[in-house]
DNA sequence: AATTTATTTGGGAGCGCTCCCAAAAAGTGC
DNA sequence: GCACTTTTTGGGAGCGCTCCCAAATAAATT
């Protein structure tokens, strides 16, 4: 039925050797022969055996994506499936395939033993929104290539790349600043997560560096869902905020719901800037200003310095910060006094 | 760095083949033997070799999904995060890893090669909306395992689990029917993609069970996406229709612009129903109602088809159809006559 | 206790490839 | 044409497991 390097060999009329350096491209076979071989494996359609050159190289050629069970409900629409596809490009034309893995905490630690310690995968890349992500700390103790999509504090040698969240917060609450706004508010993210974290520290820094100081009623804290963004709106309401950056369109979506029910114009008696881009955010009422993220690039270089771990044997911790950018629409207040127009942040690139 | 089976052994003063024994649940082993060998597996850490067992045993435990490049752009947001974790929980649970393969139609070939015929993977499931998938029909012609998500009409012998696309246009229609409406006409799907043509299937058939008759004015063909929902609706408007049944919720929104140029009233003027339950559906003026699918089933039950292929090794193709419900929203109009209430189509499996 | 039967264990062979080393063939220079 | 170098080729060993068969051991039967 299949056929084996052994059985090409005996029809080419050469060694098994010999028939494995022509599949690999090894330069010293001559080009008569290695065209002979070529005609045979073409002709009888032979496909070496993944498991066999597995088992003698110790490569499998496969890379692992881990996604915890939890992420997909909090990052919508379009994060999931453009990272995916920035992971799966990229893998694509390296010649390596993409094993995915959806798992809930119980699920964790099964599939560390079985899929990474059993060589299933040659690395991974680690989709955490946690900053303290067991599963990542412990490949990185163990030696074993690892890649997080977010930031990673907990442990400064792994690698990353992240999405430029300091900035973006910076940038979406200097927008408000720039308007005139004096009084404005956020509804964070959470702060177990990194762009939680992140995403607010930037709204600090930029409110500072207008010489305003953050005050705690001017900051409520959402869980990344709509009625959260809702609830986290109600708790804001009395300190009477002009503007707000709100760290997700999905919070903006309930925060919109809140000042609707309470009356307030947007923009008019409040400016609202959300974070994300999310499809949605074009449909709302008004059309959302917000921040896009990179995200299939995210994907991509992910990748990049998971291979390079992998094929160059690098063992310094890498860390690539992307650049986002600021989508104007309606909710701020900016089109009728500047006409539509994006920013975006500065991209930086440590190791 | 890394223990073999033979150190085991050794560790344990029994013979490779106990090990082997132990860790593969083999009943024959004395209790006081295996549990010795297990302290001594937990206690260094041991893990098999992957690549070594698959070459042995000619297993990878790795399914391969297959997802068209061009399939995440045309299915919106629910439905490719829900296939996928029905796919990747009911795997899990049965022990299998999941290999993503988002393909182009040029690297097609290539993956098959090398992941299906290389038996990287031990059998694939193709989301495939291409009525006539190639790799399918091959997968199926040289005897590895596959399964399709989505009917798959062109080879009769490839086994299949789709969502009820007929009965769910049948719905929708008689729904708008039910409701008093009788110049139901309809935004169909492309009539290449088998989700397409069930629906406009089911909408002929609706209204024949009413005694109607499907005109061709009443019929136009979008492409799934906004803009063609939105030009079907403008071509659609010189027949005077009361109500449009609309393949999809995506083609919907655009249908609803158009309706809202053209200053018709819905569902005063023209009652819309749509299809897929997306997101967005609850947030369209007037929230759609709309047919929603059993995606996550879908994945699910897509497994239990392959790893019946691969662990009994059925050969009788198996077909299943999943029943679809109907939502009612306001865009029909019913709220005002009968209140919310949700209907479901039938569910049947045939073989 | 001796014999038969069932259970448990060990070791060889093999899965299909790569990698290394030595042998063979081809090429060079005088 | 001969000695020497370089290129090309073949075969052994090994990657780490499973599977089968036979040997060893334990249990059952008379």
């Amino acid at each position: 039925m299949s056929y084996t390097l052994e059985e090409i060999a005996r029809l080419a009329g050469v060694s098994r050797s010999t028939v494995s350096r022509v599949i690999n491209h090894h330069p010293s076979v001559r080009p008569e022969v290695r065209e002979r071989v070529w005609r045979i494996i073409r002709e009888v359609g032979y496909q070496p055996h993944a498991a066999a050159r597995n088992l003698a190289t110790r490569r499998s050629q496969i890379v692992g994506v881990v996604i915890p069970e939890t992420l997909p409900k909090v990052f919508s629409d379009p994060y999931f499936p453009a990272v995916l596809r920035g992971i799966s490009d990229a893998l694509i034309e390296r010649g390596y395939h993409l094993m995915l893995s959806l798992l809930s905490p119980q699920q964790e630690e099964d599939f560390y033993q079985r899929a990474l310690r059993g060589r299933v995968v040659d690395g991974i890349i680690v989709l955490s929104a946690r900053i303290t992500d067991p599963l990542i700390r412990r490949a990185y103790q163990e030696g074993l290539p690892v890649v997080s999509i977010g930031r990673y504090p907990q442990e400064p040698g792994v690698t990353y790349v992240d999405v430029d969240n300091v900035g973006g917060g910076r940038m979406a609450t200097e927008h408000l600043l720039r308007l005139g706004r004096r009084r404005v508010a956020t509804i964070a993210g959470p702060q177990t997560m990194a762009p939680g974290i992140d995403r607010l520290e930037g709204y600090c820094a930029a409110l500072q560096a207008w010489g305003l100081s953050p005050l705690p009623e001017w900051i409520a804290e959402g869980d990344f869902t709509e009625a959260g963004g809702y609830m986290a709106m109600h708790r804001l309401l009395p300190a009477r905020p002009d503007a707000v950056f709100v760290a997700s369109d999905l919070m903006a979506v309930g925060a919109l719901k809140a000042l609707r029910e309470a009356g307030l114009r947007v923009p008019d008696d409040i400016a609202i800037v959300g974070y994300d881009d999310v499809e949605l955010a074009r449909f709302t009422d008004p059309p959302l200003t917000t921040v896009r993220q990179p995200i299939y690039e995210l994907g991509r270089v992910a990748v990049h310095l998971l291979l390079r771990q992998l094929e160059e044997g690098t063992r310094e911790p890498q860390r690539v910060i992307l650049p986002v950018e600021l989508v104007i629409r309606s909710s701020c207040g900016a089109l009728r006094e500047f006409g539509a127009h994006e920013l975006s942040s500065e991209s930086f690139i440590g190791s």
